[in-house]
DNA sequence: CCCGTAGTTCAGGAAATCGGAACTATTGAA
DNA sequence: TTCAATAGTTCCGATTTCCTGAACTACGGG
């Protein structure tokens, strides 16, 4: 099993990151890894906006988040712990990041109040 | 031909945004018109970034960034004039795409300067 | 050593994208 | 009015990307 390719942060691309976002299963993984306190294991994503995601499909989404360099991933004993890569990002593309989860938020806000 | 279709405000969603800009080709025709005084037509843009665009790809990007909610297009006569809805979607989310520009500027000038 | 759990890789079917060719809409000139 | 030129759009087949079930790898515990 080849290991995990992380990007220096010189190496991320926006592109890398705004595809990698629009994908509305992928930004909640990253809003919720972003803002959790601990790193997050892959599995416990299972089921994302009510909706089950196969483990293989995870799986691709993670390595997605990983390449554009939103997030670290380290092996753990048989699990995975995932967390943000938000403040380097910071450096480099000064208020993406932060601009795209407030976003996030707002729309997630406005689906439960309706 | 069946008109333009362009989202109102509120309909505007996140990860059409995201996926919009995610295309290199679609992120500097952005970025132009954001930062233009004027209205742009379509073929201002036959060749972006020293490629050839061909018409038909062209008018289908232009087509998702206006069902994206990021221009306005009206036909003038017989060309298109593009204009971007920065400000409207400011109200939306904001700081969303004056981050994504500053980024796209930021790429473009560290491409200049290797 | 074997089993269970967590995640990865592979492969083929589904969906999105690209681009050439044909089409539509508008203007201006004959 | 008719014709030609210009600017974009639509259609459709080829390519690419995405999704996911099945098989696989890696680690830990009994």
């Amino acid at each position: 099993m080849r290991p995990l390719f992380h990007p220096s942060i010189e190496d991320v691309r926006l592109e890398a990151i705004l595809h990698a976002l629009s994908d509305p299963v992928r930004v909640e993984i990253f809003a919720d890894i972003a803002g959790a306190q601990c790193a997050q294991t892959c599995s416990a994503f299972a089921n994302v906006n009510d909706r089950m995601i196969p483990k293989s499909s995870l799986s691709q989404h993670f390595k997605v988040l990983r390449e554009a360099g939103l997030i670290h991933s380290e092996r753990q004993g048989v699990e995975m712990h995932n967390t943000s890569r938000c403040e380097e990002v910071q450096t480099r593309f000064p208020g993406l990041v932060a601009a795209i989860i407030n976003a996030h938020a707002a729309e997630a806000k406005r689906a439960k109040a309706s």
